[in-house]
DNA sequence: TCCCAGGCTCTCT
DNA sequence: AGAGAGCATGGG
């Protein structure tokens, strides 16, 4: 772990490698931080908003609490992984090497289950900016309201609307998906805090229930919404990746940690096209 | 304008 | 079990 000092207004994350604020916040792995003109980043999380920015090495954060920081923010900066070594164990593969030190800075947001998967059925068949919009309006129009913004809506709230209370957010097809996904969490057909520590196949199998999740909308909520960091995500971009960077499979020295090179990989190929 | 987007469901072989 | 159309909407 970093060194930590806590401060009246602001939190420094001292000497914070493999931590760059764009490739982490803007890299598609979640959809509510966005940058003003002075380049210092906003964002809602677990009901908090922060803003953070990078000064000499280090990552500056204003509007936490030392609480909120310990509960909240240090997992899910996944502060307590070092990327440095996963970096270096995964290395092994020329490709995965380049493409592991071209997003060197990204690291995994480890997310609320229930945004992470509202977020990613929202996902499917979608485009980043359109994704955001309509997270955005989701939140507007039913999140509690907070400083600095929205909360993310709760599954109880959601859960309690119709189709035509949905239009507003403009989500098409997707709008019956949320739904579906809220009256299973609600009445506790799928429970995602169990989701957490059950084994990697009887999560995805679980989450595949709701209608609108298929595999990978499950591994997107796996990883980034319920801590299973050996999910990963086979969207477009991967798949294009996987044949002309790979030759279709993953190569097996990302053992157990799939996820982060998935975004290493969706990162490097999404910025690099020839 | 037209194509396509961090896919999934449904239907037809 | 595998392939393909259709899906809502709007960004580029």
């Amino acid at each position: 772990m970093n060194d930590i000092i806590f401060e009246k207004n602001k939190i420094y994350i001292k000497n914070a490698q493999n931590f760059n604020l764009e490739q982490t916040l803007d890299c598609g792995q979640a959809f509510r931080w966005s940058q003003d003109l002075n380049g210092i980043w906003s964002g809602i999380a677990f009901g908090k908003q922060i803003k953070l920015y990078a000064q000499d090495g280090d990552i500056v954060i204003l509007g936490s609490t030392k609480e909120d920081f310990q509960n909240i923010w240090q997992n899910y900066f996944d502060l307590d992984h070092d990327y440095a070594k996963i970096i270096k164990e995964v290395s092994v593969n020329e490709t995965v090497k380049r493409a592991a030190e071209f997003s060197s800075g990204i690291r995994l947001l480890n997310q609320e289950p229930w945004e992470a998967l509202v977020s990613f059925i929202i996902s499917q068949n979608n485009n980043i900016p359109r994704i955001k919009g309509i997270i955005e309006r989701l939140c507007e129009n039913f999140g509690e309201k907070i400083y600095g913004g929205y909360a993310f809506p709760s599954a109880e709230v959601i859960a309690r609307l119709t189709l035509d209370d949905l239009a507003v957010i403009r989500s098409g097809f997707r709008a019956k998906y949320i739904l579906d996904a809220a009256q299973k969490v609600v009445s506790g057909e799928i429970d995602l805090n169990e989701l957490k520590i059950s084994d990697y196949d009887t999560a995805r199998e679980k989450l595949m229930t709701i209608k609108g999740v298929g595999p990978k909308v499950a591994d997107c909520v796996l990883l980034y919404g319920l801590g299973h960091i050996e999910a990963f995500p086979r969207d477009v971009w991967i798949k294009r990746a996987l044949d002309t960077l790979f030759d279709g499979n993953i190569p097996e020295c990302v053992g157990n940690y799939g996820g982060i090179v998935q975004q290493y990989i969706f990162h490097y190929i999404r910025n690099n096209q020839e």
